[in-house]
DNA sequence: CGATCGTTTGAGTTTGATCAAATGTGGTGG
DNA sequence: CCACCACATTTGATCAAACTCAAACGATCG
């Protein structure tokens, strides 16, 4: 299965082989999707647990009127739908934003695995923690940034956690998305979206071509941006060590 | 400890004696904060749980230049901070709007708990999808929202959340916030927010004064704000029960 | 009885939205 | 290879929601 995964829980706690080879046997399938489809809807039952494995997919939200916001980014080592044990509604849908490949995960053998070895558990909700970070993270972009702040913030985000999980080549990483979909994530109309790509562009901190992103000066982009990583919890912490049973 | 909170974990799984003893074991001391007081500021240690008993609080984070969002409340039975398993810095700092009283739960005696009931902890990192769900709706209710849809949909909020843990009475809820605190928590102005309220009020929606919120008519106030209450999850759903071993 | 804090009101400004249209681009089929 | 289409990006002009500044008014408290 996914090395972005491994790689993603051991920067909460170091996993043993019998651990990471439970992970991988929980995978019984894989699943590929085109751009700009649904892979969840809102309302649908949330039975299936799906691994992101290649490209990008965002959770989204529609209002009555079409009014439409993105609440969040699902790049390849995050899960779409992590409710093995809420078998509740979907709140929100879950959108591919580029060709996307997938794992799907038995609901079963996640259970088992999580009753089997505490330490993966924990690291599957911290992993769900770091997703509420990264929301309550949003919600201040949206709320309290201008449209340059935001734009900026969003881009320092994306390349880090890309970086994190193996998928940067120097300063440059894949972004591909429309300026709707910025649109929608940022909570700005396209046009204004344009126009602020423009100003990040004129000022030299970013190049955005060929759903490529190149970050000329990341210092200088978080401080635009007024961007602080900690909520996206990189660094390596051994947070599961010291269980008290094992 | 706090019934608040057996009573939101039981939407999710109904609890043995034994587990909902141990909860009450978990809870070492109480602590009493006066209002407009910082409970965790960001960056400190992340090793305490406190466990909300009567109250109002928020977690916020502040821009640089002094800008403020409020990015989640803390009502009765709610966690302060669940983050039992990652001694990480918060990322976020939490403050009173009202005068509080607190649960204040020992790191080891959750740690064990979690160890000993998996239905406990698997309720436990039920809230957390909880709150995840809720930052989402307000990445969407700050980013898609009118003024007035904001403000009516975060009255239809608080009054759900605070009755489904049974501090409401009729269509009356406490509202201890200051129309600053609203406005940090709504991305708009003061001014603009005491317009929104008048509106509200004149509307005939709501009733607010003395912090005490009345909601005339829920329905035509979920109506206006484009509320639906699913990402609450208030309904009970029994989804702790399917545990493989236990 | 000032002092502080919160609410209310008014006037002018700004950020970003909306509407409209031109330009660029990738894919398809003739 | 080119015509065409759909879609994305860019540009311009106007408009409105919400902000800022300023000040008055009202409670609460030592």
């Amino acid at each position: 299965m996914s090395a972005r995964l491994i790689r993603k829980l051991e920067r909460f706690a170091k996993l043993s082989k019998a651990e990471k080879q439970a992970l991988h046997d929980a995978s019984v399938s894989t699943l590929r999707l085109p751009a700009h489809a649904d892979l969840i809807q809102e309302g649908d039952p949330a039975d299936g647990v799906h691994l992101m494995l290649e490209g990008f997919a965002c959770r989204y939200k529609l209002l009555p009127d079409g009014r439409r916001q993105i609440v969040a980014y699902c790049v390849p080592g995050d899960f779409c739908d992590l409710r093995v044990f809420v078998p509740q509604r979907m709140d929100h849908s879950v959108g591919t934003m580029s060709p996307v490949h997938l794992a799907r995960l038995s609901r079963e053998k996640v259970s088992e695995l999580t009753d089997r070895y505490p330490r993966v558990t924990r690291a599957l909700w911290w992993t769900t923690l770091v997703d509420e970070a990264i929301a309550r993270e949003w919600v201040v972009n949206v709320g309290q940034r201008t449209a340059f702040e935001r734009a900026a913030h969003l881009m320092c985000e994306v390349f880090l956690r890309l970086r994190a999980v193996g998928l940067a080549r120097g300063s440059t990483c894949e972004l591909p998305l429309t300026q709707t979909e910025i649109a929608d994530t940022l909570a700005l109309s396209t046009v204004h979206v344009n126009r602020t790509l423009m100003e990040l562009r004129r000022a030299g901190l970013i190049t955005l071509r060929d759903k490529q992103l190149t970050i000329h000066d990341l210092q200088a982009l978080q401080k635009e941006a007024g961007f602080n990583s900690d909520y996206l919890h990189l660094e390596a912490s051994s947070g599961g060590d010291h269980q008290s049973r094992g």
